[in-house]
DNA sequence: CATCAATATAGCGTTTTCGCTATATATGTC
DNA sequence: GACATATATAGCGAAAACGCTATATTGATG
């Protein structure tokens, strides 16, 4: 069992850490935590020219980490699952643990010696 | 602050879960849970080639995500840091939550119809 | 239908990942 | 030092990711 047409958890799993495996668009969807956003205020957070931003959203989008909606001429992305949800929780206590020094970033990249 | 170096946890976190963003790779990590394992346990336990085993490993290495140890003609790799077992937990968390029926492929892949 | 604003896509060069085969290195033993 | 076992690395071609610029599409409005 834990199977479904040959894809295996594993795989599924992979592919949406894969794809969170960057930063902005680790950023992207810590933003999209708060609720749907269309692709302007998007990219006016993050800070990206709009190409980028709306490569990075479809990209998600295709790996099922973000689904869209629209409403006139916008498009408004948000978390598409919760199991993205999670994930991010998880990630979010990570880093209050970070923070509150109970981890060291030297646990992480021991090249750097002080605490995120 | 909740930088080090101009390294922000955004491009801390996305590199780990860019390096676990693989499907054997996570195998692998998830078999390191119960303990350390040298390369040749490893190697049949996900049932890999060598190299490509050999590959993994160091790559993980190199991404922070294991450690290893040598122990004569044998080298023994762990788990690194307190964010991947982190990390792994919130997947089986998240894989137990699928497998309970509690959220359906279909939340990550639609292409696919039935639970994990 | 002309135009504007919002968003997506094409095309391109560079870099990284990936899996593979062949070969090298390291350690222990005789 | 010869040899065996365990592990790592080199080198390669294919594929994917990345960031960029330029251009296309889509929807609303006059």
């Amino acid at each position: 069992m834990n199977e479904v047409n040959h894809i295996s958890f594993f795989e599924v799993a992979s592919k949406v850490l894969k794809a969170l495996g960057h930063p902005e668009r680790l950023r992207i969807v810590e933003y999209l935590q708060t609720g749907e956003r269309n692709v302007g205020e998007i990219q006016r957070e993050i800070g990206l020219s709009q190409p980028i931003t709306s490569q990075h959203l479809r990209y998600m989008q295709r790996h099922n980490i973000l689904t869209s909606r629209r409403e006139g001429t916008r498009l408004y992305y948000f978390l598409a699952s919760d199991l993205i949800r999670k994930l991010l929780e998880c990630m979010h206590s990570c880093k209050l643990s970070l923070d509150s020094g109970d981890m060291q970033v030297g646990d992480i990249f021991p090249e750097t010696k002080r605490s995120i």
